[in-house]
DNA sequence: ACTATCACG
DNA sequence: ACGTACGTGATAGTC
């Protein structure tokens, strides 16, 4: 038997959208509910293998039926923006599926799925009706099957009734639903039964009397007084209900079963949908191929020899023109290169005996003739880049094969992607094409699987050219549109003077990377064990078991319900036994001090002292990764490993930094800004006494608890200066009275009247804060001093809880995006001077405020000196920059 | 793959 | 009434 199903549009959507968190894409468009629909969607596919599929929506909402009803009493709930916002791109995506979407002007979706799964059952066919309304039950038969979906913590679980199970689960048959409706209403349909009949009377009513006619016909033997007399006194209001709650089985109702064919899903339009609504959970459903015609166009031409490769390099110095490139790169090793004039021509060269080298190459045993070769290809490529601008992606990773004269000539999609939209968690060559050219190209996935870059070159050479060629275009004509929309959105700047030579300066500093003491490095963990073992011992004997300390979930029931401690319970998953909790219980229970302790001691061995090691390389270096176009505001992050969480707030997490040294004959320098958001705050709002309070030569921190608590400067108590840091530092944050009140530990109340007082002392502040959020909201994003913007979508949300937190994103994000903005202009000056200069010290690591140099000791007055001048000019603002600069043997010295 | 925790600015 | 400080990355445990 051929089967059909049949979906209820809104209900599904509605049921998904309530039913899975909330998630949006980088655009700030909500996607939960397109999700959940999906994942139903498929599910149901995929077990019953359906001939035919079909999606009903309401026209519009409320529709026709309900109205007759709200004409007169009532309305029904609207439905939220978020998932409003959902229901055209629903139908886009159905449509890209080629799923039948059936709606029509007047009808509800109810009406239609009534319709269509009787007309099918006539037409000898079994249906399956997804919804998630239980008034479907009404049209359940033994070929007529309701499945209702339920969202659960585990995964999706379908209930499924036939004719029968309505009769097991009901006592009743889907035909008597419908009278029970009529008498027990439904609110949210706007039906309004008969009044005093809930569900539990209108069920006795017609289990006994089996129909609403047979029930009226023998009204005056219903029992009970009340209910009697309403049924009597309602009985239009009855048969109204019943109109109502009757689904339409026989609406005029055009269906061609051929459109409807279950087939086809994925298309190339569906699938650059779901790249946009980032469903990577759903990708791998598509069978991808590139297009016809941009395939054929986007073949990459193999350049036969090194010969062919220099003519090519030559022809296109002598052109001039833009350049597409992309590396074929793996680790640091050139395997080949790949080159594209325009959509027609495109090439690619292989570097020669790879088939040979694959998988056993490493630094040490390169076959000479490899080293020749990629020191041939690596000039060629410097003198292509002396004369030809060039597009490329992921500059920093090519720069070793680069001209490094300067990056005027070089245009980064990847950055320029990023900065005009800083949410992404990933951008690649394919999204770029997608969402900057509107062109579908061969995924890396697909391409790639899970081989490495050298077992695609050797398994399929022509494969691996033309992924890279077409990214080389991709490079190439996207670098053209998103140069476009960065001078729209007044970014152009930012990416040519601060972006572009910084990813120069980024190339540098990680190729120069910083010596640690691999020796001392594991002396400082070996002084670690036996203490944490002692801990250990410790902590057990006073739980009186053992058990895995480091497992929040042991821990978490060993103190709140062994030990009974009290402050149990906040987490979903369970008790909290974070630093914050803990710290409350510490001073009465000793077993929680050692937690505390033991905590501390095994971050310090696991995520730093054994955590580093493995990055120590054979020059005794670590050369960390800084990203460019990772944060949301501007700044940058550092992985594999991250150097820019190097403890320093406890003196023996600061111990480590002993171990960071300069090499022979250096020292270090490290320059840190002052407060140097606090000062753009003060710049940004241009507020009178935050700009006088900086012209004093006092501790900030200090002059504000003076004015908030209003004490003489010299009278301010250490516990005044620190709620008034606190409170410097929560503006910044974007304040509120419940964060602040948790960071000092009081109450709520104290935390807003110190707000209060400090809007007060710096009337400026306010304006300028709520300014902010103004604009954000009216422009949708946040921008900084130089431009540069954060989308904010959580501002559009009718959740209250998003929509503060897109509040305080507003506050906070120029604040941090401007600073960090200034401390990249630092870097480019100090690395440019320093190379001007013809100086041998390095800039090495950037920490968001500080920077840390490599500084040769006969430089050391004169790199001071540039330090400081740099990162003080970095920005003209209307107070001064402040910078301090320590040196020293190693960075905990120089901190 | 996700959560909790904690290191930094 | 809602339940929070802003921005990151690494590790260990859990599912």
């Amino acid at each position: 038997m051929k089967k059909l199903v049949l979906i209820d549009g809104h209900s599904i959507l509605n049921r998904a959208f309530y039913g899975l968190p909330d998630l949006s894409n980088a655009e700030g468009l909500h996607t939960n509910a397109i999700y959940g629909f999906l994942n139903i969607m498929f599910k149901i596919l995929e077990e019953e293998k359906p001939e035919y599929l079909a999606v009903a929506f309401d026209v519009h909402a409320p529709t026709f039926r309900h109205q007759m009803y709200d004409a007169y009493k009532g309305t029904r709930k609207p439905m939220p923006e978020e998932l409003r916002e959902q229901v055209p791109v629903m139908k886009e995506v159905l449509k890209a599926m080629h799923v039948v979407i059936v709606e029509q002007a007047g009808l509800e979706a109810d009406d239609i799925l009534g319709t269509l799964a009787k007309k099918a059952e006539r037409d000898g066919m079994a249906v399956s009706l997804v919804s998630g309304d239980r008034d479907l039950l009404q049209i359940a038969s033994d070929r007529i099957k309701i499945r209702i979906p339920k969202t659960k913590r585990t995964g999706t679980e379908i209930e499924d009734y036939y004719a029968a199970d309505v009769q097991a689960a009901y006592q009743m048959t889907p035909e008597q639903f419908i009278d029970l409706k009529a008498l027990m209403g439904d609110t949210a349909d706007n039906i309004p039964g008969v009044p005093k009949v809930g569900e539990k009377t209108a069920t006795g009513l017609i289990v006994e009397y089996g129909s609403l006619d047979n029930l009226y016909a023998h009204v005056d033997e219903v029992s009970k007084n009340a209910i009697r007399t309403s049924l009597i006194e309602n009985k239009e209001l009855a048969y109204l209900s019943k109109t109502l709650a009757t689904i339409k089985v026989d609406c005029d109702l055009a269906f061609d079963y051929e459109a409807a064919k279950a087939e086809g899903y994925y298309t190339p339009e569906a699938y650059v949908l779901f790249k946009k609504l980032e469903f990577k959970n759903f990708l791998g459903r598509f069978d991808r191929t590139v297009s016809a015609g941009e395939g054929a166009k986007l073949a990459a031409q193999k350049i036969a020899d090194i010969k062919a490769f220099e003519k090519l390099v030559k022809e296109a110095e002598k052109q001039a023109k833009e350049i597409g490139l992309w590396l074929m790169l793996e680790q640091d090793r050139l395997l080949g290169i790949a080159i594209s004039r325009s959509a027609q021509e495109n090439y690619v060269y292989l570097l020669a005996r790879q088939e040979e080298t694959v998988g056993q190459l490493s630094l040490f045993d390169t076959p000479k003739e490899a080293v020749d070769e990629t020191e041939q290809v690596r000039l060629l490529l410097k003198e292509l880049s002396a004369h030809v601008r060039l597009a490329t992606f992921d500059v920093k990773k090519e720069y070793a094969f680069l001209a490094q004269d300067s990056t005027t000539r070089y245009f980064d999609v990847l950055i320029g992607a990023y900065l005009l939209n800083p949410l992404k968690s990933d951008y690649d060559i394919e999204t770029i094409a997608s969402e900057h050219l509107g062109m579908t190209v061969q995924g890396t996935v697909e391409v790639f699987g899970k081989r490495s870059l050298s077992q695609v070159v050797e398994q399929e050479p022509q494969k691996a050219m033309d992924f890279y060629a077409q990214g080389a275009y991709v490079a190439l004509a996207a670098s053209r549109v998103i140069a476009e929309k960065l001078e729209k959105t007044q970014m152009a700047d930012l990416m040519r003077k601060i972006e572009m030579p910084l990813s120069l300066v980024l190339y540098d500093m990680e190729k120069e990377g910083v010596e640690v003491r691999r020796e001392e490095l594991k002396a400082y963990g070996d002084a670690l064990i036996s203490r944490i073992d002692a801990l250990e011992n410790a902590i057990c004997d006073a739980a009186g078991e053992k058990f895995n300390i480091n497992s929040p979930k042991q821990l978490g029931e060993i103190l709140f319900e062994k030990l009974q401690l009290p402050g149990g319970k906040k987490t979903k998953t369970g008790y909290s036994t974070a630093a914050d909790v803990l710290d409350k219980l510490a001073e009465e229970y000793p077993i929680v001090k050692d937690i505390l302790e033991y905590r501390a001691l095994t971050k310090l061995k696991s995520t730093y002292a054994d955590g580093l090691a493995v990055y120590i390389g054979a020059d005794k270096r670590i050369h960390t990764n800084f990203n460019q176009t990772i944060t949301a505001t501007g700044r940058i992050s550092s992985t594999e490993p991250n150097l820019q969480n190097i403890p320093t707030r406890t003196e023996l997490g600061r111990q480590l930094r002993k171990v960071f040294v300069p090499k022979e004959g250096y020292v270090f320098l490290d320059a840190d800004y002052s407060q140097i958001e606090l000062r753009v705050l003060a710049h940004m709002s241009g507020d009178e006494q935050l700009i006088e309070a900086y012209r004093m030569d006092e501790d900030i921190h200090r002059i504000t608890a003076s004015k908030v608590f209003h004490v003489p400067l010299d009278e301010v108590t250490s516990l005044q200066r620190r709620n008034a840091k606190a409170v410097n530092f929560g503006i910044v944050y974007g304040i509120s009275s419940f964060g602040l009140s948790q960071d000092l530990s009081i109450s709520r109340k104290e935390a807003s009247e110190y707000i209060e007082q400090y809007f007060a002392t710096y009337p400026g502040i306010k304006g300028f804060l709520d300014g902010l959020v103004v604009d954000a909201k009216e422009t949708g994003y946040a921008v900084t001093m130089f431009h540069r913007r954060r989308p904010v979508p959580e501002l559009a949300s009718s959740n209250f809880m998003q929509r503060s937190f897109g509040e305080r994103v507003a506050m906070n994000s120029p604040i941090q995006g401007t600073a960090a903005d200034i401390i990249k202009i630092a870097m480019i000056r100090v690395w440019e001077a320093l190379r001007q200069a013809g100086l041998k010290s390095r800039l090495i690591l950037q920490v968001h405020d500080e920077l840390l140099i490599e500084t040769a000791e006969d430089e050391v007055e004169q790199v001071r000196k540039i330090l400081v001048d740099n990162m003080k000019a970095a920005a003209d603002l209307k107070v001064t920059l402040e910078v301090d600069v320590h040196s020293g043997a190693s960075w905990y010295e120089a901190k």
